[in-house]
DNA sequence: CCTCATATGGGGTCTTCGCCCGATATCGAC
DNA sequence: GTCGATATCGGGCGAAGACCCCATATGAGG
């Protein structure tokens, strides 16, 4: 199998090929360090695998995958992900992206999905994921990523920038009890487990700054 | 040369372990993927070079090379930064880090700093920041801002990860009373209120990520 | 010697969180 | 039009966690 890697870090583009070429009959034809120089490197050598790193610099992996599979269709990827965010993984799917490995597993997962994905069969990380993904199949309506309300968005706000939630129900004229309530709700929804979690979701969500 | 590697990404671990295995006289004896561990690692096997990622879960690679060139004087310690910024090499430097290797460039520097270190040269990864480091050492003046101890910095860095004052406690085998103690010594310190004005500076100051 | 980092307590109050419950209002689907 | 889902709003209660002020003790280092 002739296989793209990019990756913007020359550490993993190394590792990564010299895991893979222990196996016979997986070769390495190509390195991009990042979407740009992947899309480039995919449309020349035409390989049958593109495996790319989702947070590149110029180019994502997600817009590169996009890119590649609308020119090139029979070409499978295999994206790979720092995160543990299932966010990456539904935009991945939608990209066009075959499997999903992450970075922390990807010693052990990678060659597995290469040869899976070769095969023409989807490889996730781990079961979880697989069930998320069913879940979301189903419904279908395309919504990844857990959306949160105004309201809810308003209180996130809030309690990262450190106020209480007696201070948050003044700020925005609601009972306290209100403020606990969706604030109850957006740790339901996201499954996180108290405001230390929502501060880096609100940062990451670039609600607030750091 | 006895080498262990800490990073949390499995992958990376690999790549550096195949890299390093190629040339022969390098040997990686313990591999880590947070800084306990690292740490523990090191104390255990006592290797000649410590390969430390500086951002990594529960202890970062700067506070786990302070704590093993605290015990081990004689081990030389190699830092990975996935960021360009400057300000971990400072920080890498103080903590004991005899070298400095972007992520990005470690294919390419990574035998040759690690020979270098091994010498018991010092090795960053290009000429502009050893003008900084120039530079850095001239002015000298310190302590900018207000500084916190090694144990507060584990402390905050524990908090901002969303972990319990007890977990905190279990994890550094110490009691909550102390973990409070900490806290409350690191919040008076920087003028701050609770664990969400600290989860704040902790990503501001690169001890953990959002 | 005195300071500072470290570690540990006792006492208490306040906030947060989980889980139960209810009420409107809107909106899209059947 | 009716039904169900969802957003918004409100409440009580209890447990757990966080926070505050106090004091103590040891050990390293200037």
């Amino acid at each position: 199998m002739r296989i793209l890697v990019a990756d913007d870090h020359g550490i993993v583009r190394s590792g990564i090929k010299l895991l893979l070429e222990r196996q016979s009959g997986l070769d390495v034809v190509a390195e991009a360090c990042d979407g740009v120089e992947a899309v480039e490197q995919a449309l020349s050598t035409r390989p049958d695998l593109c495996i790319l790193d989702v947070g590149m610099p110029r180019m994502t992996g997600l817009q590169a995958a996009r890119e590649i599979r609308s020119h090139l269709k029979d070409v499978h990827v295999l994206m790979l992900s720092m995160h543990d965010d299932e966010h990456y993984l539904f935009e991945a799917l939608k990209a066009g992206a075959s499997g999903y490995v992450l970075k922390r597993d990807a010693d052990l997962d990678l060659v597995g999905a290469v040869t899976a994905v070769g095969r023409g069969e989807a490889f996730l990380t781990n079961a979880a994921e697989r069930e998320i993904i069913r879940r979301w199949m189903e419904d279908g309506d395309g919504g990844p990523a857990v959306s949160l309300t105004p309201r809810e968005e308003e209180v996130v706000k809030l309690i990262a920038e450190a106020y209480t939630n007696a201070q948050i129900a003044q700020i925005l004229h609601l009972a306290e009890k209100t403020v606990e309530s969706h604030r109850a709700n957006v740790l339901r929804k996201l499954g996180m487990r108290d405001r230390v979690e929502l501060v880096r979701y609100a940062i990451r969500r670039g609600l607030v700054e750091a």
